[in-house]
DNA sequence: CCGTAATATTCCTTGACAAGAATATTCCCA
DNA sequence: TGGGAATATTCTTGTCAAGGAATATTACGG
């Protein structure tokens, strides 16, 4: 897993997007107004996301429609499954571990 | 869904040391070492990982033991499947959307 | 209690990045 | 083809966070 993600989705503003791009695809304006924001910083953000590769553009006319690209979100949950699979094990080797320690 | 946990995520360093705690608990040295990372900066991160709500402290003697915390992540997958749940309808939905916007 | 191992904190500098304002670009249509 | 709508880019400024170095704190063992 790379930080990429991340760093796109520890934006606050940019998290909003996402979340509503999660219903349905939306040209730059229509997020301006649903998000209140203004349309150059919604644009930057819509860089970012696109540049982290968590977003993908589709022209129409003079307005770009934005949607959600899955990859990204696929590998995220991949790697969370990574965790979930050791966790059991993992909580428990914490005592083990924690009185491995006491004994020195 | 709040951003601390990306933000958290979204430090490479940071990282590499919830990624090994995925394993097993470690103490401070232990990560420093397995990282090649200095102890200050060490500390500083797992400060921020604590602040975040990723990881828990248990003192060992003079150690304390840094171990992963289910929650956040367990939130984070929650999170995602909001996505997928949508994610057949949102893409067809993309097909349409983008029709509905050429004619108009 | 003292020395030392283990960890935390502070101070400093530097780089990244977000918002605002202004401007540039793109592209349709009359 | 020129005007306006939709979007992108540039520049500036302020804030925040990371790393390095040094130092402080904590807590065990002798």
């Amino acid at each position: 897993m790379n930080t990429r993600t991340f760093s796109a989705l520890a934006e606050p503003n940019r998290l909003r997007i996402v979340e509503l791009l999660r219903d349905r695809p939306h040209s730059v304006n229509e997020i301006a107004t649903h998000l209140e924001l203004r349309q150059p910083q919604v644009s930057k953000h819509l860089q970012s996301l696109s540049k982290a590769g968590l977003v993908t553009v589709h022209p129409v006319a003079q307005q770009r429609i934005y949607a959600l690209q899955p990859e990204p979100f696929q590998q995220l949950d991949d790697w969370l499954n990574s965790f979930e699979r050791s966790w059991t094990k993992r909580l428990s080797k914490l005592d083990v571990y924690l009185e491995r320690m006491k004994e020195g």
